[in-house]
RNA sequence: GUCCCGUUCGUCUAGUGGCCUAGGACACCGCCCUUUCACGGCGGUAACAGGGGUUCGAGUCCCCUACGGGAUGCCA
């Protein structure tokens, strides 16, 4: 029996993103396609970086592309173990048979001198690693200052001479010498588990034969077989899928480009074109056919004509099948359906009612004075924010360290956006008014609309931010050197804005 | 810096040694349809990163170079 899992590392703000999707997707068809089940974990080891929330919203945008998975056989569900103290305990006695069989060892080190032998490795143009210094204490040292109630962490050792050759499915055997590998931390001095070790015990207690994730995983793999070996176990396959990338071929990132897939519902995206689309990252159907479903893909997948150069995430094509999907798999009413369940509804019109209601004089202001919420990206362009007090470059300014302090914002309700846009008014020296006033162009696309917080609440915070973006793309966007000191700027302000 | 992965139109890709004068799709341009705009139809511009091999024959196999990406954490 395959079974395929897959490993979902949380963002710091929760968003599911769509390279999240894009992993599923490939996951869920290569193991159904065999008969097998596709497995989902999200693994956080870290724990400071997704909510019980956060990790929610993932399961949810999964669910909603119609990638449902299989609850795995004796760890329960997708939701991190490690939280568990149960689990907890199985991870110790793992890390304590390593020790045991001398594949690990106690770390005393601080992060400073670790932090001196990294830039004298640097400087010297040396391989950079742990350079075992605790490694050869003796049982008597170890025992002395595990008495003595130092802190410390528990890492692996690694081969000292040969090659570890990584057997991917699609590129064949990759050979990274062992010296490259460092000796990677399994235990925190938080006494956690870090992602290799867990991930490692889970996948096996798990039965997982086949792991496929993105490539960036590729060079951490060696740590990876060299735990299956200390252990005795078996190493599941692995298939490194390409990365999703932005115009500029880096890494897909919401810096760049609208990630979550939230973006792309609130868009008016249907989910299975956003499915179909993500399936035509890096992959074609035998025959061609550029429309096709979970089902069309299962039943033609075939893992080895996936395509290893990363893809450009193209909103452009994208926004062309969507409404392929609408014009070519609907009728009309069945095209009113999937409105009514998007925003048509009385739900969310409900929200809106008490913003209009004091700013219409007959029923027929009120669509108009609401279509921005209704709509995809605004039809400004620069000239839009022309007259302001703010020019251009103060407004680009603005414009972006509101869109890095939303960010960080974990809390979307009106009174914490409105103290964010304040704190950055405040901290770059302009009148909130005036900061306000470029704000309701880039939400609403008008300069006399509706509360503009009142707006960004109910948008939610993967509209807002893109449209925050959209906005100072419309600007001609903010040079690199600017962002990159701007960026500096707003890491040193960024205590101050709380 | 070091290691690893990758490289076909601007973008997604087909291509697994002869069927390639390199095919399709998005975008772009033109024409047709049409009271407008879209949709749709037809057509067009546009690519094998460069250099060496191997072979009767290379987009396809090998090597080097270049470029791009990733990794180099008590993140995942």
């Amino acid at each position: 029996m395959t079974k395929i899992r897959t490993r979902i590392a949380p963002s710091p703000t929760g968003d599911p993103h769509v390279g999240t999707a894009y992993i599923a997707l490939f996951n869920k068809v290569f193991a159904e396609s065999q008969g097998g089940e596709f497995i989902l974990r999200i693994e956080d080891t870290d724990q400071l970086r997704s909510t019980a929330e956060s990790e929610q919203a993932i399961l949810d945008s999964l669910k909603w592309l119609g990638l449902n998975w299989a609850e795995g056989p004796d760890i329960g569900g997708p939701h991190a173990p490690y939280r568990q103290s149960d689990r907890r305990d199985i991870y110790q006695q793992h890390i304590q048979q390593l020790i045991d069989n001398g594949h690990a060892f106690h770390c005393f080190c601080g992060a400073e001198r670790l932090d001196e032998v990294r830039e004298k490795q640097r400087q010297a143009g040396e391989d950079i690693g742990y350079d075992g210094h605790c490694m050869h204490l003796s049982a008597e040292e170890v025992q002395a200052k595990l008495a003595a109630g130092e802190a410390h962490v528990v890492r692996m050792k690694i081969p000292e001479s040969g090659t570890c050759v990584i057997k991917d499915v699609l590129r064949g055997d990759v050979e990274i010498e062992w010296k490259q590998i460092d000796m990677q931390v399994l235990m925190k001095s938080d006494g956690l588990p870090t992602y290799h070790l867990a991930s490692v015990v889970d996948d096996h207690l798990m039965e997982i034969s086949h792991i496929m994730r993105g490539e960036e995983w590729i060079s951490s793999t060696p740590k990876q077989i060299a735990l299956y070996q200390y252990f005795g176990w078996q190493p599941p396959i692995y298939v490194h899928l390409p990365l999703l990338r932005n115009a500029d071929k880096s890494k897909l990132s919401k810096r760049k480009n609208p990630t979550s897939v939230t973006y792309y519902r609130e868009l008016g995206i249907l989910p299975e074109a956003l499915l179909n689309f993500l399936g035509m990252m890096g992959w074609t159907m035998p025959n061609g056919e550029e429309i096709f479903n979970l089902d069309n893909m299962k039943d033609a997948f075939d893992v080895s004509r996936i395509s290893l150069g990363g893809p450009v995430f193209d909103q452009e094509k994208l926004s062309w099948l969507n409404g392929k999907y609408l014009r070519e798999k609907h009728t009309p009413e069945q095209l009113l359906q999937r409105l009514l369940e998007w925003k048509f509804n009385a739900d969310f019109a409900t929200q809106l009612m008490p913003l209009a209601q004091t700013r219409a004089e007959t029923l027929g202001d009120i669509a108009p004075l609401l279509a921005f919420f209704f709509q995809g990206n605004l039809n400004i362009t620069e000239s839009s924010f022309a007259g302001l007090k703010l020019e251009t470059e103060e407004l680009k300014r603005v414009l972006q360290l509101i869109l890095w302090k939303l960010e960080t914002q974990r809390h979307w309700e009106k009174d914490n956006i409105f103290a964010d846009v304040k704190a950055v008014a405040e901290h770059s020296g302009f009148k909130l008014k005036d900061v306000n006033a470029p704000l309701f162009i880039a939400i609403t696309g008008s300069s006399s609309s509706v509360s503009v917080m009142d707006a960004m609440a109910i948008l939610g915070p993967d509209m807002t931010r893109g449209r925050l973006r959209f906005a100072l793309d419309v600007l001609g966007g903010l040079g690199k050197k600017k962002l990159k000191s701007l960026e500096k700027e707003f890491q040193q302000i960024a205590a101050f804005l709380d």
